[in-house]
DNA sequence: CGTAAATAGATAGTGCTACTATCCACTTGT
DNA sequence: ACAAGTGGATAGTAGCACTATCTATTTACG
């Protein structure tokens, strides 16, 4: 397969190809003359991956290299490779504050009492208890127990997930099958998240309005995007 | 409130607090002299949720921009206000894709099926269409069944979190927590879940090891990100 | 009172990221 | 034969989120 071919099929411009490849997240094809290289499956594979971490998980570049990097190393587990993909979609700076710190105290407990194993490392830990400081300051009450009933919910479905990857004939497609699992179940969990509050949000508005008298409130559907009054410009 | 009082409350930059000013994401102070400006909890109170949208959220400034537009909207009830806010969540070009469009069809159909009430237009309907041919694209099913067991369970807290949103004294104040509630509730789920595939990827490890001979795995914890064979840079 | 520091407001500049564009020396399909 | 495509290298660009600098004030402090 030429690499116009490559591009037809995954839909990625040539350009972005060649930057791909420079940059080390698609492997080179192989060579059949010096201006003449041949791709495979496992390319149009790796750059559907690529296009997934880059579009879906909104990963920047450099961390699509290091997950990219953990799913070819053939002497990692498959346990381990995926733990660096997990560790790879979390990083970020961390603030250094006292509320997070002994929000992290809480959350590492709440984790021992599920009984997961988890890698104290794992940056997931504080970035949950970043979560929960900065629920706080909002005046939430944000306490883990909240999370019991969706954890234990949400792990069988991860178990699952976890079998369904493990049983791929090959520990490359079986890491792949990982990566986009985690990352695009996320998303599309959170977009059902987001139906299902725009539901609970009519439900109790239309509740609201039975209790009002008539008019009192639009009776349009979603507001357009409005300039409010900080808006920059005077609406046209 | 000066602006430099601001800025230690909230750990915000004074310069970035001018910027967002300018952006008209923040409204300006009470102006007390030509160089002097008073500002007061509201803006702490938006300022936070200025950060949370970008850092927690990461929206880009311009669509925190039409959030908080809504947010300031008087005219637009609560629902209103909220639905626009999910819509700027989830802006975003889309792709032209024949398999998409059915799946939209797909996606409201279960939307109908569960008697949820979402607008036509709202941007979450056609961006899990996208996710499920992804997916599809990659050999999973992903039938929108599967997703039932997830939108029961998560229904009724979707509910709870808009009562109690709906329950703040003051309408802005109920909007903010509304938003707040919605972008970081999203990412603590989404943090559980990962923490949630981890323990579920160690314990199928650890089933997996029992039934093999000894040494054939390693034995460490995660692996270290390392530059695979595909790596820019040889190891230093 | 005097002066260093802070402030509002304006304009210009910076650093980063993810591409694009252009070149070149070749090779391929027609 | 020759336009079109290719690999490889180098340079340029667009957009974003700040950051820096400037001016004309005004205030806080010794």
């Amino acid at each position: 397969m030429k690499i116009s071919e490559l591009s037809a099929e995954t839909g990625v411009s040539v350009p972005s190809i060649k930057y791909y490849l420079r940059e080390g997240l698609l492997p080179a094809g192989v060579a059949v003359a010096t201006n003449q290289a041949d791709y495979g499956e496992a390319h149009i594979r790796r750059l559907r991956l690529i296009r997934a971490l880059i579009d879906v998980g909104e990963l920047p570049v450099a961390s699509v290299r290091n997950v990219l990097a953990a799913v070819d190393s053939e002497r990692t587990s498959l346990h381990d490779a995926f733990g660096s993909v997990m560790h790879s979609l979390d990083a970020g700076s961390h603030v250094v504050d006292a509320d997070v710190d002994a929000a992290v105290v809480e959350v590492r407990r709440w984790i021992r009492h599920r009984k997961w194993a988890v890698e104290a490392t794992a940056p997931a830990t504080r970035m949950l208890a970043e979560l929960i400081v900065t629920l706080r300051r909002f005046g939430f009450p944000a306490q883990m127990n909240e999370f019991d009933r969706y954890a234990d919910q949400i792990f069988p479905s991860c178990e699952f997930g976890v079998e369904y990857a493990r049983a791929m004939p090959d520990r490359t497609v079986a890491v792949e099958t990982m990566v986009v699992g985690t990352v695009v179940y996320e998303r599309a969990f959170a977009e059902i998240r987001r139906l299902a509050l725009e539901a609970a949000s009519a439900r109790a508005h239309v509740r609201a309005r039975a209790t009002r008298p008539r008019g009192t409130i639009r009776r349009s559907g979603v507001a357009p995007v409005l300039r409010g009054p900080i808006g920059r410009d005077a609406p046209g």
